[in-house]
DNA sequence: GTCTATATCATGATAGAC
DNA sequence: GTCTATCATGATATAGAC
């Protein structure tokens, strides 16, 4: 489970601290605790990334950077497939929720480990964390709210980045769950068990989303304003 | 704005407690923080609470005591209303999710501060705090899936479940967002401002969730087991 | 109940030998 | 690049006077 891959000491600290982050957080993990885990010596996170401030935002980077890329190069693909006319605002959502979820099977970039840690992360009070995050994430965001707008022609602008933003919230929060889950909800549903929990928080996930994305327009009190 | 309104000891700690753990975590808040823009001594927090744990759990405990029982009475209306038949699923999910947005109105009830702190909490990872607050939560979350599972009979459990916690998921974002919300998307929507932006968030968000509760339920991939 | 003073410990970072 | 040793700081918590 706490198996070393990595023998190459850089990478070897950046694994222990995204699993460690994901666990106990930012604030709730020290640099003594990472070098433990990882078998290196204290000082070499200094020698490596110069801060633990700067160790985190490698430990994002070296995720987001495949991952902002990916949802770039699908929607190219979707769009070239479209040929002009509007992608099919599903198509959108799975281009970019998709694309991450389904990074969660792929251990080679950080897997559930590091889907857990964005959860967190997307909500944690870190403030230099969420610059650097929001950082990253602009160009790719925009383009994406822009697919969204075309694809949603009657839909106000408003309306499409507050459901982006609910749409993120329920992506973030699934992720992240797990164990959360089992303790906000306590559940003991039957037939599931964890070999196939991914493959079906996906499209499970994906219908909510969409159904959120398509619902009918909210009616606004007119007593305000 | 940092104004203080309560004279009393004890409670100036919780209200100043309250708003530096949302601003600042759990772990990113010191003790000393507390007390020095609470204007009392480093000592009064452990003489009144006992530790920095005990202190949080008190932050919590004052408002969701209020909340949850809440949403128990407005439940229990809403089914003596219907009078033995289901109610209807808009209706407790308004139940659920509307009475905890509402709270944002009522300054005395730790208004819009509280919600952001509990929407962060709920993702993050201290583990004393997430347990503390599946505690909290048992009885009325256990409650409401009945709710649920009466008014849906024809969705199965798990899908409905999952989807309660999706709905969380998109709850506590929207909550916890604020400017986590303008980071990630950088918009400049028109016509909203501040004012108005708590009216509107909630039927937003409303339309949202009965969207995605009532979506068409995932088509599994038959590949799989 | 409130204060000062302090005990005890963990943290991030660095200097300098090898 | 890696190590030991250490610094400076800030943390929670408490003892004991008032």
């Amino acid at each position: 489970m706490a198996e070393v891959r990595n023998t190459d000491t850089r990478e070897r600290i950046l694994d222990v601290a995204e699993r460690l982050f994901m666990a106990h957080g930012y604030d709730g993990t020290s640099m003594r605790q990472i070098t433990g885990e990882a078998g290196v010596n204290l000082a070499a996170v200094n020698y490596h990334f110069g801060s633990k401030e700067s160790l985190i935002q490698e430990v994002f980077r070296r995720r987001l950077d495949w991952l902002n890329e990916e949802r770039m190069r699908v929607l190219d693909r979707l769009e070239a497939e479209a040929g002009g006319q509007p992608v099919k605002p599903s198509l959108i959502v799975d281009a970019f929720f998709g694309t991450l979820l389904r990074m969660a099977e792929d251990d080679a970039r950080g897997g559930m480990t590091f889907l857990r840690l964005l959860g967190r992360t997307l909500t944690e009070p870190s403030e230099f964390i969420r610059a650097f995050l929001a950082h990253e994430y602009k160009v790719v965001m925009d383009r994406f709210k822009e697919a969204l707008f075309r694809a949603l022609p009657d839909v106000p602008k408003a309306e499409i980045v507050w459901r982006f933003h609910f749409m993120l919230g329920a992506t973030s929060y699934a992720i992240a769950g797990t164990d959360a889950l089992r303790l906000v909800t306590d559940w003991q549903i039957e037939e599931e068990d964890s070999v196939d929990r991914l493959d079906r928080l996906v499209p499970r996930l994906m219908s909510f989303l969409i159904g959120g994305l398509r619902a009918p327009l909210p009616q606004f009190d007119q007593s305000g304003r």
